[in-house]
DNA sequence: CCATCCGGCGCAACTCTGTTGCATCTGGCA
DNA sequence: TGCCAGATGCAACAGAGTTGCGCCGGATGG
């Protein structure tokens, strides 16, 4: 029943994946459609190493996967940063909207939650300087860390 | 003249970091003297690889800086963070004051400018996280960088 | 249908960044 | 000055990511 249920929607996540592939003019391969529908499915930041572990059956090779990661990233469809152990991260981007939004990293798991509040307004700059960048870089323990030993 | 005004200085400087350091109950050896000396004086986070070329006369083992480094980070002397590439950066802990404040960093030269503006308040965060660092991170171009070719 | 083409894949070898083990040396104190 | 815990230097190692290259298979045109 439940099996059912999930099976279903796991093949509609799966076409919604393909559609915004298909939707950047590239050919929407299974492992491009694995990667961004897990990664559209979990509510987290990802390493490389731990995406190959979600995807264990039918294994993705290595160095696909890396490619995978980085054409995702260079589409738009997915956002890269390096945590704290200097590993990067992948997770997936918000459909419509590219714009700046607030991370907060857990220091116990490594792992980056985006949060729905609105990044602050820019403080004034000294005279020449100029943004391209702001963000609010959040850090502590996540819900599932707090009050775990260590 | 101002060549040695700028030794005696560098004196002074150098016998500032070597007073940090024993203030820690460590030995002031000369690889971490010249590190601290070196962070405390540029306005930036330097990689492993930019403080080996900065300290280029008398060279420091690649492994004794990485541990030197390591020590700074663990006796509070000095932050490391993983920077956009995944590669670590150092920079010199504020003195006195570890307190929360807002930093620019001129995305041509590298230079990190230490604003005054305060930080924003931190947001409402989802049930069960715990908030230990807070930053706003702003990324652009220094006055000095404006204007320039690339 | 078949030929062709090209984007993506798999494998191996490589680079870069950082770590560990171990023998040797030395800063700072008695 | 002599001592020795704590630093250093060298070599070997490890993890994460990149590059080169030949092959395959889905799309495209006839
Ligand atoms: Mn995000
Ligand atoms: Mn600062
Ligand atoms: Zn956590
Ligand atoms: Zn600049």
């Amino acid at each position: 029943m439940t099996v059912v249920k999930n099976a279903v929607e796991s093949a509609a996540e799966a076409e919604t994946a393909a559609l915004l592939i298909r939707r950047t003019g590239a050919r929407a391969t299974p492992a491009r459609v694995r990667v961004l529908r897990l990664l559209r499915m979990v509510p987290a930041a990802l390493t490389h190493h731990e995406i190959e572990q979600a995807i264990g059956d039918l294994p993705v090779d290595r160095v696909t996967l890396y490619r995978v990661l980085d054409w995702l990233v260079e589409s738009g469809l997915a956002h890269r940063n390096a945590d704290a152990q200097r590993v990067f991260r992948f997770s997936a981007a918000a459909i419509g909207e590219h714009s700046a939004h607030t991370h907060f990293r857990c220091e116990n798991c490594g792992r980056v939650f985006c949060l729905d509040a609105a990044p602050p307004a820019p403080p004034s700059l000294p005279e020449g300087f100029s943004l391209s960048h702001l963000e609010l870089d959040l850090r502590g323990r996540c819900a599932g860390c707090t009050g775990e030993h260590r």
